[in-house]
RNA sequence: GUCCGGAUAGUGUAGUGGCCUAUCAUGAAAGCCUGUCGAGCUUUCGACCCGGGUCCGAAUCCCGGUCCGGGCGCCA
């Protein structure tokens, strides 16, 4: 049986007479003397609920005198319209029950009297969630996700699981986290890359996954983790024109979901989202170095990587969602498609915010020889790669795909300053608990 | 990994060698108060990260450690 019939934002001045129980959070108490307010919380907002010393039962105006600040209580009492009250109404209580006491002194203060330093709140992250803004950024997080599988469903694109435990690094590049496995050493799995890419040559046509990717780098950067979400894409006989549409498509029509849906989160954060327009504007790797010429400091070669400058400067200058093309094959995985006429320069893009990256994909090498050709190009071997390279031997269509950074894609929506502000129990360098 | 900065009540802070028996806010405890909404008022409680050193004297200076923040690197 629910214990309560309301949560606090069903309330409203309109119901009065009418009777309600609620459950949630003792946020604050405040007593007066000849009355008492105790404003109780619940995910929705905030109810007052009003004693007055003559009126309540003393037994109930006792129990709240005894209740401690966060502690969880059901509230049974008639809403009243009430000017004077937050909202236009309170409601004046029948019966309070503490249903589970809060020990004294909190580990940090859920009314924000007292300002909380990333560290502290993330030890207490139970309580910190308590908190209306904070709760407000992982609801909209939920709804991004939702858009999100609406916006493939609606593609027809199958949703589908990739394991996390993997026989080998046969990726190159990341690190990965070693973990025992029986007998052998496995490790977490970087990316569901190769997994997807088999699933092209399965026939699956349209592939989505959204999951966990392990990095085992020593990044220590506020955009940065070491777990985290991916939203990974894949399709047949697409190229990467195709699937970037789909991509900006994906992440404009996010920010369109949450700016229709989720008025209230945002209106806690005080956020007045801008759903970006699509297209959104291309720039080749060549055409951003040029642009990057027009600024003071180290000058980039063609062939390296953006460096976090670079990046920088691109942002501020465009100052909306980019997609940088085109990069120099040397400087994207190994199957990561060159251009027929000009293999110098690929088929792989990266998704930028003004601020960082937030996905990058590519048209893939679907082709069995170019793709060990490629392998052996960047120094691995291919004999490591047998059980993905098996699938492009007997039929494997060409193909395109991307992953998207979630807590990037929610950190940038949300202005957050710190990644780990948009994951609920992050993993960094030195986190694991809790 | 590296560079820079930091660590003071539960939380957030002030305090650059003696005036620190350590500031302020919040909190907790007790009391007063009939419209609070960061309520107000009175009283009380609660802290210098760890180890070594310099000095008559260290929260303060030096060395080492631990932890934290920021920048960069790394980031298929």
């Amino acid at each position: 049986m629910i214990l309560r019939t309301h949560y606090s934002g069903d309330i409203t001045p309109e119901k009065a007479g009418i009777e309600v129980t609620l459950a949630g959070w003792a946020h604050e108490i405040r007593d007066l003397g000849g009355i008492a307010f105790l404003v109780l919380r619940d995910r929705e907002g905030f109810a007052q609920i009003t004693l007055l010393k003559k009126r309540v039962d003393p037994k109930v105006l006792e129990t709240v005198r005894s209740i401690s600040r966060e502690s969880v209580v059901q509230v049974r009492g008639t809403v009243k319209a009430e000017p004077k009250a937050p909202r236009g109404f309170e409601v004046l209580p029948s019966d309070v029950k503490i249903l589970s006491a809060a020990e004294a002194p909190l580990p940090l203060d859920p009314t924000e009297k007292v300002d909380c330093e990333l560290d502290t709140r993330l030890d207490a992250r139970f309580m910190d969630i308590r908190r209306p803004c904070i709760l407000a950024g992982f609801e909209i997080e939920s709804a991004v996700l939702r858009s999100l599988r609406e916006c493939f469903y609606k593609n027809g694109i199958t949703e589908v699981f990739t394991p996390k435990i993997v026989a080998a690094a046969t990726e190159g590049g990341t690190d990965l986290f070693p973990i025992s496995y029986f007998e052998r050493e496995a490790f977490l799995n970087q990316s569901p890359q190769l997994y997807k890419q088999m699933l092209m040559g399965a026939g699956m046509d349209k592939v989505f996954e959204i999951g966990p990717i392990f990095r085992a780098e020593e990044h220590d950067t506020r955009r940065h983790l070491n777990e985290a979400i991916s939203i990974d894409v894949e399709i047949s006989f697409a190229d990467d024109k195709d699937v970037m549409e789909l991509l900006e498509g994906a992440v404009s029509g996010a920010y369109k979901y949450v700016s229709e849906n989720c008025t209230r989160q945002l209106g806690v954060l005080g956020l007045d989202l801008q759903v970006p327009k699509v297209p959104f504007r291309r720039i080749t790797y060549t055409e951003a170095l040029e642009l990057a010429k027009g600024r003071p400091g180290v000058e980039m070669k063609w062939g390296d990587d953006l460096d976090r400058e670079t990046e920088k400067f691109l942002g501020e200058t465009i100052g909306e969602h980019y997609f940088l093309t085109d990069w120099p094959s040397s400087i994207k995985p190994y199957y990561t498609l060159p251009y027929e006429d000009k293999p110098e320069v690929c088929r792989g893009f990266d998704l930028m915010h003004p601020r960082m990256e937030l996905a990058s994909g590519a048209q893939r090498v679907h082709d069995y020889k170019l793709l060990v050709e490629r392998i052996k190009e960047k120094c691995l071997d291919p004999a490591g790669f047998e059980f993905y390279l098996k699938a492009f031997r007997y039929g494997m269509p060409s193909h395109s795909g991307w992953g998207l950074g979630l807590s990037r894609l929610v950190m940038t929506m949300l202005n957050l300053e710190n990644i780990r502000d948009a994951v609920i129990f992050p993993r960094d360098r030195r986190r694991l608990v809790p």
